[in-house]
This record gives C-alpha cells, structure tokens and sequence, in this order.
DNA sequence: AACCAGGACGTGA
DNA sequence: TCACGTCATGGT
C-alpha cells in the first residue's frame, strides 16, 4: 500500500516535471545540448539522458564543478571551467601542477578563489587516489571543501549513485527550514525509488522551481509572518 | 544599488 | 549542538 508521503512526493515530482521539463544536469562544457527554458546558462545540459559522464574526465569535470558552484551562479561556474579547460587543467594531475597563484586566476570568476583553490586541490588528490573507485560517503565528507550537499552532489552525478542531494531550495520549497540534512535527504530516500535518473531529475527540478522569482516573494511572504 | 547565488568552515556560547 | 560571521565574483 501507497503511504500518504510517498504519495506526496511523488506528486511533488510530477508537478515539476510538467512545469518544467526535464533539465539534464548536470551540465557538462563538451555537451552540446541546449535547455531554452532554463534560467541562467542555457548549454553543456542533455535533457532525459542520464547516461553521463561517459569518462574520467567529464566525472572530473562534475567533481570540481560541483565545488566551483558553492553557493554560486552556474554561469560563473561556467566561466571558471572554460578558463580551466585553456589551461588545459580539466585533468586532475594538471590540476594539481598549477600554481596557487593560476589555479585562482583561473576560477576567479566563481569566487571564493582562495578557499576553492585549496578545496580542489584536496578533492583533486583523493580523485587520483581513487583510481577510477566510487568514493564511499564517509570519504568524501572528510576532505575539507566537502560538506553534504557537495557529497551527494559528486555521488549522484559524477558517480550515478542514488543519494539525494538537499540544498536551501529543496527544505523551502517543502517548508522544511527548521530540519536538518540529514533528516531531509532521508524523507526522500525512503519515500522514492532508490533511481539516481529519478534523484538527479528531482534534484535539478527543485533548482529550477527554486530560482523562479515567483518563489521567492511566496518566501519572503511566508517568512515575514 | 542592494541582494543573492546549485555551501562549507571556524568560532564562541 | 547551534547560531553567526566569513569568504568573493557577477548577474539582476
């Protein structure tokens, strides 16, 4: 029997496929694919194939672009990567050849440079020491850069592992402020399919909702009473 | 011209 | 544990 909660997430789920198609994350600089509905940068996005990366070097790309975006515009993102693309350093032992002074240059434009620069090269030297392994969880929580939402971020696109990943759109939109991470990536979990296609899809319709600026008068509305 | 983005970490209470 | 301050660029 259907609970009421799986019920309701699922319909959550539908709802946003329907207003917003599906988004093709995570977007990758060599992808051609194009999303004209999409707020911010419209390329590097495969919408319904769910079949990336299809090698090392795009899951590297994910890894570092997912510290990259903390906290940060995709565009800016985006300008980040296309200077580590000139410099050739979308390759981890590259990477990490680079001087401090380069290495920031080149992400300057998704700031936070002198804290990202050390944080990539911290989840640059576990990537090699991985050897092509799926990092487990625990693993990628204590390299310094590494909170949950990275985590799971690096899971569930770069490794097509089915954790779900929670970020401040994802507890507003479900009125979940006061809850922990855990707890809400756990309301997920246990409430769909256990498809990373299902939790990437999800994830990234939430982004999309979340960055509409109809939401976020109903929050500024709804956090004022 | 404020405001905020696809967070994480360090600190003091 | 938890509430804050900090980090930084660029788009709206």
């Amino acid at each position: 029997m259907m609970s009421e909660t799986k019920n309701r997430m699922i319909n959550i789920y539908k709802q946003l496929l329907k207003k917003h198609k599906p988004q093709g994350w995570w977007p990758l600089l060599n992808c051609k694919g194009t999303n004209p509905t999409k707020t911010g940068s419209i390329k590097g996005y495969h919408t319904k194939d769910y079949s990336y990366p299809h090698n090392e070097q795009e899951k590297f790309e994910i890894i570092i672009g997912a510290i990259l975006t903390q906290n940060t515009a995709w565009p800016n993102v985006e300008k980040a990567l296309l200077n580590l693309k000139k410099l050739k350093a979308i390759n981890p032992k590259k990477l990490l050849k680079l001087t401090d002074k380069k290495l920031k240059e080149a992400i300057k434009p998704a700031g936070y440079f002198n804290q990202k620069a050390n944080y990539l090269k911290n989840i640059t030297e576990l990537f090699i020491k991985l050897k092509g392994k799926t990092p487990t969880r625990e693993e990628l929580l204590k390299i310094k850069g590494v909170g949950n939402e990275t985590a799971d971020s690096i899971l569930l696109y770069a490794y097509k592992q089915p954790e779900f990943v929670v970020d401040a759109y994802t507890k507003r939109l479900l009125k979940l402020e006061d809850k922990k991470y855990e707890e809400v990536k756990e309301l997920f979990e246990k409430n769909l399919p256990k498809k990373y296609e299902l939790y990437q899809e999800y994830h990234a319709l939430i982004v999309e909702e979340g960055k509409r600026k109809v939401n976020k008068v109903i929050k500024k509305q709804t956090l004022k009473r």
